[in-house]
DNA sequence: CCAAAAGTGTTGCAATTACACCCATGC
DNA sequence: GCATGGGTGTAATTGCAACACTTTTGG
């Protein structure tokens, strides 16, 4: 987490630290009413929503700097991230980096280091949202999710890096690890197909759906069955730890 | 193309023209003689090979960076980059970058910016073997294509970048545009066959890939056949414009 | 005429798609 | 009992892989 303290001596010893010019950016994609959201941080006082992002250590590998920079940010611990792209941003508007260290009382000199070009590395993951508490950190009044298609527009590139992440994760759906970790341990078939059809966007076929799943072995079906709701009671699945 | 001049002002003024910390990775396939080809750089008087890489331009795209420095660096032009991957080498060894500019004659102060840590984008392209006069530059002593499983082992992180931008070449054959740079403007099917064959690193059935090539329209046959060769002409193809 | 390369067609399997019917549950 | 959601099956289609036969060409 980052305290007024670490936000203090960024900008005028971050370097040493860090490394200028080169920043991890995290899209975060969370499952909840069916409705696919992404985790957004809103800058303290201002109107600009980014993604949460952050530079890389000097003797930190790209990896573990995107998962540092998540749990500085935005609290979250533990989540599989996914290199996806690297993008060139030389839109970084120095005027809204001055504004909001204005707005923390932070001093910033004329040449700080980073308000120059930065290239970011692009992470997305997919998160289980109950499971999760999202923590603003000091430079931001919020850390929350929105609806991925009501989603505010965001400051710098972060709209085409999210755009690319949600390309990135609706062509690797096939590979059931990355949706494993949205759901509980034992689920329901329904429940599975929501999350897909949040996913991809669109409805999908609820008998070849489950064939599709139970063929590949991709999940096996539990002897229990989810009563409780109304209608016929579904049975419970979990997925196969086998490849 | 780097000269002599360049190269003595790199390390001392470098990092006011380029990103520090930042590199882009050309890893350029070619094909020749049913094989496929990588083009790599020899350090000079120096055992050390590397793909074709530089830094970035302070106000440069990553795109234009990377067209750039495999100009600058080998002498292709024209050539269709594709971003593949970002790698965090924490690698990057000191001792021989000192060695070539010691071995070049160039001063290296002790703190000279580009011995740091740098973060380097994978691009990759495939080109006309048959087109290209493959130019080393003033860091290097020569620049050569060598057949892709009998490569010399690559410095730092090199390898690495090599068979990742290998997977993701074959994961994208189905479509066309890039193989369309490797070949004339008319060719023959067998020809289109082998260099399916070189970059998948498996035979092909015939038969199939002909149907295969027609039935998605990627390809359409001229009236026109090569003659001259032994055996039963072959028609010529060329790739449909379209989509 | 024959070896080697090129052109054409058939068949079967597997994955995807579309669609129809039966079962359970709360109101 | 009936609307709603959940479970099961079947047929058509598509893409891919395996394989056999005919045609052309130079020697």
């Amino acid at each position: 987490m980052i305290t007024r303290k670490d936000a203090a001596t960024f900008f005028t010893r971050g370097y040493e630290k860090y490394l200028p010019h080169v920043s991890v950016d995290c899209v975060i994609f969370g499952f909840h009413r069916a409705e696919l959201k992404l985790l957004l941080l809103k800058w303290k006082q201002a109107n600009i929503w980014t993604l949460p992002g952050g530079y890389i250590g000097r003797r930190e590998s790209l990896e573990a700097a995107a998962h540092r920079v998540l749990r500085d940010r935005t609290g979250l611990k533990n989540v599989f991230l996914h290199q996806f792209h690297a993008f060139g941003s030389t839109k970084r508007k120095e005027a809204s980096i001055r504004k909001l260290f204005g707005i923390l009382g932070l001093p910033v000199s004329r040449d700080a280091w980073p308000l120059g070009r930065v290239i970011s590395i692009g992470y997305y993951a997919l998160v289980d949202f109950s499971r999760v508490r999202p923590q603003a950190d000091y430079l931001s009044d919020t850390c929350a999710w929105h609806a991925i298609d009501e989603r505010p527009p965001l400051a710098f590139d972060h709209d085409d890096i999210v755009t690319k992440a949600l390309e990135t994760l609706r062509s690797s759906l096939d590979s059931p690890s990355l949706v494993a970790t949205l759901l509980p341990e034992r689920f329901t078939m329904p429940e599975l197909q929501r999350l897909h059809e949040a996913i991809l966007g669109r409805p999908l076929d609820r008998r070849n759906f489950q064939k599709k799943m139970l063929d590949r072995g991709i999940v096996e079906r539990l002897a229990e069955r989810r009563t409780g709701g109304a209608h016929r009671s579904p049975f419970l699945y979990r997925f196969t730890t086998q490849t």
